[in-house]
DNA sequence: CTAGGGTTAG
């Protein structure tokens, strides 16, 4: 196709009219040799180093072929690039998903610098969003300033941003905010993102609440924010509001910001945190009405959801009818099979995605192993450790060693739990001792629970839960005197257990239970209820 | 040609 259409150019239209023949073949073609061929011609046209088609050839080898290597291979043959090809390859880089290429990204900027070609404000979004520390994007700030483009908007926000995504750099993003005469939805946004990234939830709502003008991003980050921080009813609440907002503007004069894919994927994932079915199936239903694109994170969202909630059934229909599984959907489905206790579905979907050519990552065999500690399958949980680690060249983290522990621990296998826990190249945490000990109590291992629980009060001496554990323990031991001189401990700090929880949704209401708890006038009903249940008296549960 | 929002993990 190329060979005669260049060929048939070159006679007739091609040297008047260059620059239309190159977006012409370009538009046409998608595939690295087109471009090779393109490029030659060129060459021998006397047009190697003309920058206006090397920009064309760079930005089609970035957009269209996403062939990073070769498009700066282009760039390294022209002998003074101009702003315009460092914008295109720095583009290229900033916005590409590969590990170490902000590194370079910077790296290109400082080459530019060198070579005296002055910046444009184009250019510093995409240095800052490589700019990963502190120190780099002051660096930029001040070479901003110094070329005079801190008054652009957009370079501002792009610091807010920026600042605000480094280690310890809320406050510069908060001064440059500050510092902003004027302020629009997205450098609010970029605010209000940072200080939920960080986990300050209490100041990203305050920024939010703050702000005059909402648009779809601004709810959505919100909303994701307090999810992601665990705040859950926070982030429903939030969600119902959007809604209410939108609903309210229907037909009037500002513009309603109805939820979109991003907003709907935040909110199942709350109500999965949450166990909200009912308004799960509500958002289910909302996606359809509204015609949205059922894409992969939408879908991975209502396999979640169903998953945390419950359904199962509902879970895998979700899964089935999705076109385009990606390595999350597979993900969120070995999940699912877990959480409910199957280990077999678990492993079937595990076998159906390898043998889909899907290469598992960290947390598929996360899933894994815990659906094998759910169902005993210790060989085989074992099995899959090892070839995680020989088949796919994953470094286990500390969840795939808490994951093993549990594994072992359950099945009372505690030489081999305690050799694992030996050979890790990392401190053992929380995880790691708590499911050891969870192991020592159901096989009355005492000695051995005692000093788990020992190293978890090491780790969170604040945590009153694990002294608690620890003065049982002494007490199955007999260890009188250590009982008393915990519970004096802890005394001593002030530090107590967190009360057991649950809840339930009814009616579109969440009802909320603690442990021990008997300050609800239906405490002797409830109690009742709960004995004839389960056959003995208990710990009451009483709804708050 | 430039700025803010997305799922899974004991």
């Amino acid at each position: 196709m190329l060979q005669n259409q260049t060929r048939y150019q070159t006679h007739t239209q091609m040297k008047p009219n260059l620059n239309e023949f190159v977006t012409t073949i370009l538009n046409k073609s998608n595939h690295i040799n087109h471009l090779k061929q393109l490029q030659s011609h060129l060459t021998t046209l006397g047009h190697s180093q003309t920058h206006f088609y090397v920009f064309k050839l760079i930005r089609f080898c970035t957009l269209k072929l996403s062939n990073l290597p070769y498009a700066h291979q282009i760039f390294n043959h022209i002998h003074s690039p101009n702003i315009y090809l460092f914008t295109a390859i720095i583009t290229a880089y900033s916005s590409s998903q590969q590990k170490n290429n902000h590194l370079l990204t910077f790296s290109l900027f400082k080459k530019m610098l060198n070579t005296s070609i002055a910046p444009n404000h184009f250019i510093y979004p995409h240095v800052l969003k490589s700019s990963k520390e502190r120190f780099l994007v002051g660096c930029v700030h001040s070479q901003i300033v110094k070329t005079g483009f801190l008054y652009y908007p957009v370079v501002q926000t792009s610091l807010v941003d920026s600042y605000s995504k480094v280690l310890r750099g809320l406050g510069d993003a908060q001064k440059m905010f500050d510092e902003m005469s004027v302020r629009n939805v997205v450098s609010f946004t970029a605010l209000v993102s940072g200080y939920l990234r960080v986990g300050d939830v209490g100041s990203g709502l305050k920024v939010f609440d703050e702000m005059v003008e909402r648009d779809v991003p601004a709810w959505n980050a919100v909303i994701s924010g307090c999810t992601q921080n665990g705040f859950f009813s926070e982030g429903i609440r939030l969600f119902r509001e959007m809604i209410f907002v939108a609903a309210a503007c229907e037909g009037g004069f500002c513009k309603g910001n109805k939820p979109n894919q991003v907003t709907v994927v935040c909110a199942l994932s709350a109500c999965g945190h949450a166990s909200m079915l009912q308004l799960g199936k509500w958002i289910h239903g909302y996606v359809y009405r509204h015609g949205f694109v059922v894409d992969s994170f939408v879908s991975n969202a209502l396999v979640d959801m169903y998953g945390k909630c419950g359904c199962l059934e509902l879970a895998r229909k979700v899964f089935n009818m999705d076109q385009c599984k990606g390595l999350t959907s597979w993900n969120s489905m070995i999940n699912c099979y877990a959480l409910h206790g199957k280990c077999e579905g678990a492993i079937a979907v595990f076998e159906q995605m390898v043998g889909w050519g899907v290469r598992p990552d960290e947390v598929t065999f996360i899933g894994l192993l815990n659906a094998c500690t759910h169902g005993g399958l210790v060989e085989q949980g074992c099995g899959y450790f090892n070839m995680m680690i020989s088949e796919y060249k994953i470094e286990p983290r500390i969840e795939h060693y808490g994951c093993l522990i549990d594994l072992l621990g359950r099945a009372g296998r505690f030489d081999e739990a305690m050799d694992v826990v030996k050979g890790m190249n990392m401190e053992p945490d929380e995880v790691v001792w708590g499911s050891l000990l969870n192991g020592c109590k159901v096989h009355g291992r005492n000695d051995l629970a005692e000093f788990a629980a020992k190293k978890l009060i090491e780790i969170d001496p604040q945590n009153g839960g694990y002294g608690i554990m620890l003065a049982n323990i002494y007490g199955e031991l007999g260890k009188w005197d250590e009982v008393r001189n915990v519970w004096c401990k802890l005394k001593q700090q002030k530090s107590y257990k967190v009360p057991g929880c649950s809840w339930i949704e009814v009616d579109d209401q969440v009802h909320q239970f603690y442990s021990l708890d008997q300050s609800n006038p239906k405490t002797e009903e409830l109690y009742s209820v709960l004995e004839s249940l389960i056959g003995y008296r208990s710990e009451v549960m009483v709804e708050m």
